[in-house]
DNA sequence: TGAAATGTTGGGGCG
DNA sequence: ACGCCCCAACATTTC
């Protein structure tokens, strides 16, 4: 083949990238493209932490690729349009991407396919977002795992060095293309139309960001497995956002994990079944599609979730961190101010809402959808079907946190709460977890006045408990299963 | 990747 | 010394 074009969407990283290494082997002259998908951003409100996050890591892209010889063609448009038309101008006889499975993406896709094919151009894509994918692992009867537990067992059975070797690239890098004179320079982002956000105050992006936060991680990796569960403490790798829009790759990470747990270590191993939980659902969304609009477990359609005025007064007080529950309030605050939740905190958050406040959990997944920088699909919504027990491989519905022994539990001196919810700043480690339950001299001292510098309560969480066992437990009976 | 309700046990205070 | 009660601590079951 003489010339291709590498589409890049989640894959903003040069290093061990099966589209661009498949292309480089494949051509003698390979050009790069990246296309802001007018789709995607017409909707968003006019500041958003990614899109400037994407910007970002597209300036460091075609750094990365100039050094190699290359560069970037940035494109705004439409990508069924915005590819073909690129892809005739430079005369190439192939497209190459990587797999997205999303709906839209997969759908976006098929536009792409078609109408580069009406003047004879391949598109041809490359699973690199996962390390298994698909169908690549199912149960011995030929079926789609719909439990973690299994599925991980067969995973770690299964995975090989070989799935998760780089892609080699730089070894052919002499074959990158330079962009044509009129289409260098990525766009700023007021010529997308967006406005600047804090995001570079919480995130460095491009594959560089992803490498500091990465080494940083293994340096504590050992003690993951009793550190994550704490959100005031630095226990997570923070590599989702860069995983999310591939600015490290899954197969450096996993490689990385499973090198250290044969070493030994516990902390490699829980850290590796994190990301083995994003494969899991990954292949959830891709066999069963339907999680997209409704309950995996069909019959949960069927719960009567709180509707009206007072459901909608309930799901703004959640969004905007004022339930009178310090660490759901702390957790919320944290995702509207950094775009970022600690993972302990998003099963919190997530149980509160559709077990606490009753509301749908899908008006949940919308705002984590909006507000979170990693925002993915398929983890997402799992995560979300989980916590409100309507998903594969669920939290039973009795199974009920309760957000004041989950804040005594995983936030036992209030340090996390006091970051995120200032007012309550100078409460002790006693009164600081519910601090309606605290007597009037106590509150007084710290400054606090109940339903004025700090929401009451938005519920009784006892009578929210019945009341949800009662929601579900209709269900369960009518439509047992 | 819970929590609440209920049951059991055992130590200490006390008459 | 003994029975009785209380209740914390722990275990089990229930949601």
């Amino acid at each position: 083949m003489e010339r291709a074009l590498v589409w890049f969407r989640r894959d903003l990283r040069v290093d061990d990238h099966a589209a661009l290494s498949h292309a480089l082997r494949g051509a003698r002259a390979v050009w790069c493209a990246f296309v802001f998908d007018r789709n995607i951003l017409e909707p968003l409100p006019r500041a958003d932490r990614r899109v400037e996050f994407i910007r970002e890591s597209l300036v460091a892209l075609d750094r990365a690729l100039a050094k190699l010889g290359g560069g970037l063609i940035v494109l705004h448009g439409d990508p069924a349009e915005a590819i073909p038309k690129l892809a005739r101008e430079l005369e190439v006889a192939a497209v190459f991407a990587n797999h997205d499975d999303d709906p839209y993406a997969l759908a976006r896709d098929a536009r792409v396919r078609a109408a580069l094919a009406e003047t004879g151009i391949d598109f041809r894509s490359r699973k690199d977002h996962v390390v298994l994918e698909r169908d690549e692992l199912l149960t011995s009867s030929g079926t789609p795992f719909r439990v973690f537990t299994p599925y991980k067992n067969a995973w770690l059975a299964r995975v090989a060095p070989a799935d998760v070797a780089p892609h080699a690239v730089a070894e052919h890098a002499p074959r990158l293309a330079p962009p044509p004179e009129n289409r260098r320079g990525v766009p700023t982002l007021a010529s997308l139309g967006f406005a600047p956000t804090n995001i570079l105050e919480h995130v460095v992006p491009g594959a560089e960001g992803a490498n500091r936060l990465f080494d940083d991680f293994l340096a504590r990796i050992d003690r993951y497995a009793d550190a994550r569960d704490y959100p005031a403490v630095k226990g997570p790798s923070y590599l989702s956002v860069h995983l999310r829009f591939g600015t490290v790759s899954i197969r450096a990470l996993a490689r990385a994990a499973m090198e250290r747990m044969q070493a030994g270590s516990n902390g490699a191993a829980v850290w590796l079944s994190e990301l083995i939980w994003r494969d899991f659902y990954h292949q959830i969304l891709h066999h069963y599609p339907h999680v997209v609009e409704r309950a995996f477990r069909r019959e949960y359609d069927a719960v009567q979730w709180e509707e009206g005025d007072a459901a909608e007064r309930l799901l703004a007080a959640w969004r905007d961190g004022r339930t009178g529950y310090p660490l759901v309030d702390a957790a919320m605050r944290q995702l509207a101010q950094t775009g970022y939740m600690h993972n302990r905190l998003r099963m919190v958050a997530a149980s509160f809402l559709a077990k606490d406040l009753g509301v749908d959990w899908r008006a949940g997944e919308r705002w984590f959808a909006l507000a979170l920088n990693d925002f993915d699909l398929a983890a997402n919504n799992g995560g979300w079907q989980w916590a409100a027990s309507t998903g594969t491989d669920a939290q039973p519905y009795f199974r009920i946190f309760n957000p004041v022994s989950q804040s005594e539990k995983f936030d036992p001196d209030g340090a996390f709460i006091r970051r995120y919810v200032p007012e309550l700043r100078e409460l002790s480690a006693n009164a600081i977890h519910a601090p309606w339950r605290a007597d009037r001299d106590t509150l007084a001292a710290a400054g606090v006045t109940l339903g004025a510098t700090y929401p009451e309560p938005v519920v009784d969480h006892a009578a929210a408990r019945k009341r949800t066992l009662e929601r579900y437990g209709r269900v369960a009976k009518n439509e047992p299963r």
